[in-house]
DNA sequence: AATAAAACAGTAACGATTACTGATTTTGAT
DNA sequence: ATCAAAATCAGTAATCGTTACTGTTTTATT
């Protein structure tokens, strides 16, 4: 059996990454982690982060701003890119439209669609606010 | 008035790009237009496709792979990647539900959404094929 | 043809990520 | 609880895509 050891580390990038909403960069992993780890090494970050995506416990995605975010939330969901302060949002939507879409669009391809990540883009809630 | 002088390695590199379908990434780019011109640098590729998407003649799409790719074909569509040979292809589907999908998003949403891109993933025709 | 601005080739620098190395921690079995 | 093997770590060097710099060449205009 291959015995994957869970150590210290790798829990507290894991529990950094649950109490976040904004899908935070390796450096910001790196950053936080660093508050109860201050010896956490930026090559262990990556090297988790790749890890656990890899395991299925957290998703990797990768913006316009050429960084990779990662998120432990893995249901399947779309982001929101603010074009102004380049935050991240979730966007839940639930429609068949979305969730037959592969489906539809499979039927025009001679290929096989196993999946698809919708990226939004616009202003968010708070620059709308400050950019009246 | 901003003169912008038309160079012939810029030329070289549009139309390269209008040649192909499957948006290559600037390595590409350079490898193909140094055969015409065999004295190009990478450094003029990457600043004329930085140069050419900024005027919007051309889209800079960011893949799985982390690499940035390049497409003459700026009218809005879908693409596909293949998770088993790393190729790209356009997915042409018109449907309703692409057409209003941001205002339909928007409407439960405290910002504003002015785009969205879709990026499908599978297995392309060719590996559908060879992988029986 | 002469001139100034823009673009070039070549190379150095940069930043995010990955790979390497020897020390430490975790796990499972004694 | 102790111990050894395997996994993981910290720290650092290397990699790779991309960008910035410098002095030369091309372009467009007079």
């Amino acid at each position: 059996m291959a015995s994957i050891k869970y150590s210290r580390q790798r829990k507290a990038i894991k529990d950094f990454l649950m109490t976040r909403k904004d899908h935070p960069t390796a450096e910001t992993v790196y950053l936080n982690v660093r508050e109860t780890y201050p010896h956490i090494s930026l090559g262990t970050v990556y090297r988790n982060l790749t890890l656990l995506s890899d395991m299925g416990e957290i998703q990797r995605l990768h913006f316009k701003d050429g960084l990779d975010h990662f998120d432990a939330d893995i249901r399947s969901h779309s982001h929101f890119l603010c074009t102004e302060c380049g935050s991240v949002l979730d966007i839940d939507y639930q429609s068949d439209d979305d969730l037959y879409l592969d489906e539809r669009v499979n039927s025009g391809f001679d290929g096989r669609i196993t999946g698809h990540i919708t990226y939004f883009q616009g202003i968010c809630p708070e620059c709308c606010k400050t950019s009246v």
